[in-house]
DNA sequence: ATGGTAGATAGC
DNA sequence: GAATGCTATCTACCAT
């Protein structure tokens, strides 16, 4: 039961000592282990946990060992593998369930679900794994916890050191790494070696968010920590359905690719891109897409500091844009019968800065319904906003996008030439830095408080912090001014994204409909073709309402259209 | 061979 | 005083 997370980028140097080296796993008293292997058996001990109501259980699951032929990355993805053996600990008891030896589940079924009472509490260490594991089993626990979670964002993005931290990280670790005594080749599985491991960790599980629950209230993480664990089942649902791929289409649009690099000569910079483009996508058909002529991306809600989302295997959320690559999105289809609805937050990233700021000015141009860029166009060229030219408005854009994460005005002219094809001498980049916080003090103030924390952050940790109170601690020494800036607005708006994917998934399915895709502050769904027009106003409304939460000073303006595929405007 | 890092480039 | 940020994945390179 490795975290399911994708690789992280390397962490930045930790300036502390270094941990001391993990103790070995007994701070917890393992209970005799039961073992399960019939159903009488399974239905006669479950219906004595159940008999004694316990609030809480721990559960850890053991996937069956991978097929040699497997990719190495596949190897711990309940997606690919069977579930082999599961430890559920509750009561001072602990079980192990031989699943090879079981054919009626329904009995944890109905404990885990409470069919008979309310239902228990469950404690995983990797809920997300731990419930994508159940769900091939048919069972998807109401109630559960997730100390993997709670680690995870009491170590507030920087390397782990809470005390109860360094146990949940423990326990992973030792379930991936700690077998006891190597697995001899051609005795038991990896899984049946592992199950005094597995054993030991379910009994750990509950008392260990027991110790970390309080550290999350301290922390203020509890409201952020609920927004994860409730998100969990609409994630699963879009990791399962996938996103459709026109596989012809798609190797037409590869081969047109190939096609230019041979012939047409192209410039060096279209020639590094067309490599960049084959190299990354050629392939796609071949590793990615299942049977069902569908792409299932891995999702990792919890894997970036930001709270973003992270995708893998493929990333789907950089799929070239029209621009770069034409025609390639519009090979990610519905399946027949159905329509796409995608949507998107209209300047979400303004609109949280606004809000977290906070500054006065940028609400009030929302609150009217204007448009900030034509607001910063218009002290730049000082005349009213009815008067802005179009040329004027791609530069305020610029501006606006440039300066509101810290950009000095030196980097701007490159990024202005570069993103907006807009060439400035050093004095109109300065220019255009001034209007920027002229006509946003309230975003100048928050500059400079940020700022402020610079000279501190030599010899103490500096946190910055989300709506929803997910934090992210600079060590000192390691202050970034720009990513405190970035941080909170990028993440209260992925918490806002993150309660309209828990309403959307709970909204679609009674139309008939899916999420299939999710790209930061852009949702993807398919719907029956006749439920179109009511899924598009219901995405909408949905999403708003959603981000509203979070950020419920400034109005929440998303965008929701009826596609044909990926690429329709 | 395997593993880690830097730099480039794609997305939002 | 200045300073966009957050990612994943590819290639090239260097280390073991």
């Amino acid at each position: 039961m490795p975290p399911q997370g994708p690789p992280r980028r390397p962490a930045p140097a930790d300036p502390r000592p270094p941990a001391p080296s993990a103790p070995a796993l007994t701070p917890w008293p393992t209970a005799p282990t039961e073992h399960l292997r019939d159903d009488l058996a399974l239905a006669r001990a479950l219906a004595e946990l159940a008999a004694q109501h316990p609030a809480t259980l721990g559960l850890v699951v053991l996937l069956a060992a991978p097929h040699p032929d497997l990719p190495r990355e596949a190897a711990h993805d309940p997606r690919k593998l069977r579930t082999e053996l599961l430890a559920l600990a509750g009561e001072g008891r602990v079980f192990i369930l031989h699943l090879a030896c079981l054919a009626d589940l329904r009995p944890l079924q109905d404990l885990l679900t409470g069919a008979a009472s309310t239902p228990p509490y469950v404690v995983f260490h990797d809920a997300h794994f731990s419930l994508a594991a159940l769900a091939s089993l048919g069972i998807s626990p109401p109630r559960y916890g997730c100390t993997l979670t709670a680690a995870t964002l009491l170590a507030e993005g920087a390397s782990l050191r809470h005390d109860a931290s360094e146990l949940a990280t423990l326990v992973a670790e030792q379930l991936h790494h700690g077998l006891p005594g190597q697995v001899q080749q051609g005795q038991v599985s990896p899984a049946i070696a592992r199950y005094p491991v597995a054993a030991a960790a379910a009994a750990a599980l509950v008392p260990l968010l027991r110790a970390l629950t309080p550290a999350l209230r301290e922390r203020g993480l509890s409201r952020v920590y609920e927004l994860e664990c409730r998100l969990l089942p609409s994630v699963l649902a879009m990791e399962a359905a996938g996103v459709g791929l026109d596989v012809p289409g798609f190797q037409r649009i590869a081969a047109s690719w190939q096609h230019e690099k041979d012939t047409t000569a192209p410039t060096p910079e279209r020639l590094a891109q067309l490599d960049k483009l084959i190299s990354n996508y050629t392939r796609w058909p071949v590793d990615f897409v299942d049977d069902d002529g569908r792409m299932r991306p891995h999702l990792h809600p919890l894997a970036t500091d930001s709270g973003r989302f992270a995708c893998t295997r493929p990333n789907l959320q950089q799929v070239p844009a029209e621009h770069t690559a034409p025609g390639l999105r519009a090979c990610f289809i519905p399946a027949p019968g159905n329509r796409l609805i995608i949507a998107d937050y209209a300047q979400i990233e303004l609109r949280v800065a606004a809000q977290l700021a906070p500054c006065s000015a940028m609400r009030q141009v929302f609150r009217d319904g204007r448009d900030p860029h034509r607001a910063t166009a218009a002290t730049l060229a000082g005349k009213p906003e009815s008067a802005i030219s179009s040329h004027e408005r791609k530069l305020a854009k610029a501006v606006n996008f440039g300066f509101l994460f810290g950009m000095g005005a030196r980097r701007f002219q490159e990024y202005a030439l570069g993103s907006y094809g807009l060439e400035l001498d050093a004095q109109a980049a300065q220019a255009a830095r001034d209007a920027f916080f002229a006509t946003f003090p309230g975003i100048a103030a928050w500059h400079r408080r940020i700022g402020a924390l610079e000279h501190r952050s030599q010899r103490e940790d500096i946190t910055v912090h989300t709506a929803l109170g997910r934090r992210k601690r600079f060590p000192a020494g390691h202050f970034s001014f720009n990513a405190a800036l970035n941080i909170p607005v990028q993440g209260t708006a992925a918490e806002g994204f993150k309660r309209a994917m828990i309403d959307l998934h709970v909204a679609l399915a009674a139309i008939g409909g899916r999420g299939v895709l999710c790209v930061h502050d852009e949702y993807l769904a398919e719907v029956p073709e006749a439920a179109a027009e009511a899924a598009r106003e219901l995405v909408q409304r949905t999403m708003e309402a959603a981000m509203a939460t979070v950020v419920p000073d400034v109005p929440i303006v998303a965008e929701a259209l009826i596609a044909s595929s990926w690429s329709d405007k």
